[in-house]
DNA sequence: CGACTGACTTGACATAGATCAAGGTCTATT
DNA sequence: AATAGACCTTGATCTATGTCAAGTCAGTCG
């Protein structure tokens, strides 16, 4: 077997039970005993919208993944100002093994629903399971490179583009959890507030709002609620994520 | 032995021979006959200033670590915006195993001693050496979360919390390659022009001189070339950084 | 039913940092 | 010692986004 492989979210699916941190986890590759052991393990919590899920700086007595809802991880500094690092939806991580103590804040956005390990076992089981390290490894590399991307985002994109990468993004992830479905989901639930937003791309809510109806304005996108988004012209949203390989130049 | 354990740089440094890779991804737990693959695997390459190591989409023949010198990992945009997106200092592990082909754009930007192993053959070891594959993991984690810290910089920073930030975690880094020294060095090279501080700091290279000088203006920092600081007030440094935990209110 | 609350919008204004434009300093080259 | 090129500094101005301050609106509670 290849150290590369990658696993489709897809056919993990088919392959496991209804918890996804068996198919991000353990694959279609693992032995049904390890199955098995995770199986016994795991215990599911619940969290209300705004609920916090820990803490930085608390001990960290679980880890797991999130399996409905959306749950934000964050950093505040001490006169309040705040950053998401990242988005967890259905099937992401939250925890880190081989460390005691939380380095950021993972709040629920909507409810959450959160299947958890016990981290001790978790890690005695990560020590002996070779697949269960190779996932997590798998994991922490795509996530660096989604936060490296991000970065990209933070550090050079405008408002306008923030908010058309953030849209874009949303909706892929949201075609990537939906059975049918093409690359990108056309209408969806953003299920962040303005605020939350705002936090996510290094703006304010003020300013969120505004770039968010300047697209509604320009036909780019339609708003059916607040948080109600249906793209009119996808072809114009990646144009307006600044990240378009060839939107430029026609062919 | 514990899936947490945190080996020490320094205790690595004494055990291993001269080439990072081996105190950064395979350590003192490992093997001898471990030891002695990757000793006939590596070779060296050298890069002058300004020279590309990788292009993003490039196949990746190498996976490696930096040596000496420095290297950037960064992206750009089509109409030329660039952000960095990490650091490469000595020991900094460079490719990502598992991926034919680079994410990222990764120049040398002073000159660079990297030692190479042909990624196929490494991935293969990376497969059988349990130590290594769980260092690997150390190595991404670590990484991950430096990024998600990085992102509160790029976010919510202000220009002169983004340089005091950079000079002092260049300084702590600085600190960590001498043999002595405390945990802050307290005069150094940066390495960086002022261009490469912008990239890695979203900010333009006009600003990054303004705020530099301003910094030696109030006395912070002192500078004894363009790139070589002197660090004044280390308690200041850090109180500028917006990040010290306890700067705001006297005990 | 009214009025309260939380999320959002909109406007007027302020400002940090970008942009544009010179000019300066250092090093290497001839 | 003149010339050139890379790098850096500094000033004047512009502008995208932040800040402050009123609203609006939908849902919920008394």
């Amino acid at each position: 077997m290849n150290v590369g492989a990658n696993f489709s979210k897809n056919s993990n699916k088919e392959k496991c039970g209804d918890c996804p941190i068996q198919h991000r986890a353990v694959c279609a590759y693992c032995e049904k005993t390890e199955l098995l052991i995770l199986e016994a393990m795991k215990s599911y919590k619940i969290y209300g919208p705004g609920e916090p899920i820990i803490w930085a700086g608390d001990e960290m007595r679980y880890v797991g993944s999130i399996v409905q809802g959306v749950a934000s991880l964050s950093q505040t500094m001490e006169d309040g100002r705040k950053q998401m690092v990242g988005l967890l939806l259905p099937s992401d991580f939250v925890g880190r093994p081989g460390r005691s103590h939380a380095a950021f804040d993972v709040e629920a956005t909507s409810e959450v629903t959160l299947c958890r390990f016990e981290r001790k076992p978790f890690e005695k089981l990560l020590n002996d399971v070779p697949h269960l390290r190779q996932r997590m490894l798998e994991m922490a590399l795509d996530e660096l490179d989604a936060a490296r991307e991000w970065m990209l985002l933070l550090g050079r994109k405008t408002a306008r583009e923030k908010i058309s990468s953030l849209i874009y993004i949303i909706a892929q992830r949201e075609a990537d959890l939906r059975p049918g479905g093409g690359s990108v989901a056309v209408e969806f639930d953003l299920k962040l507030t303005r605020e939350a937003m705002a936090d996510y791309l290094g703006l304010t809510l003020e300013t969120v709002s505004r770039q968010v109806n300047g697209l509604k304005k320009d036909g780019v996108i339609d708003l059916l609620g607040k948080r109600q988004v249906r793209i009119r012209d996808i072809a114009r949203l990646l144009q307006e994520t600044g990240d378009d390989a060839d939107g430029a130049m026609p062919s």
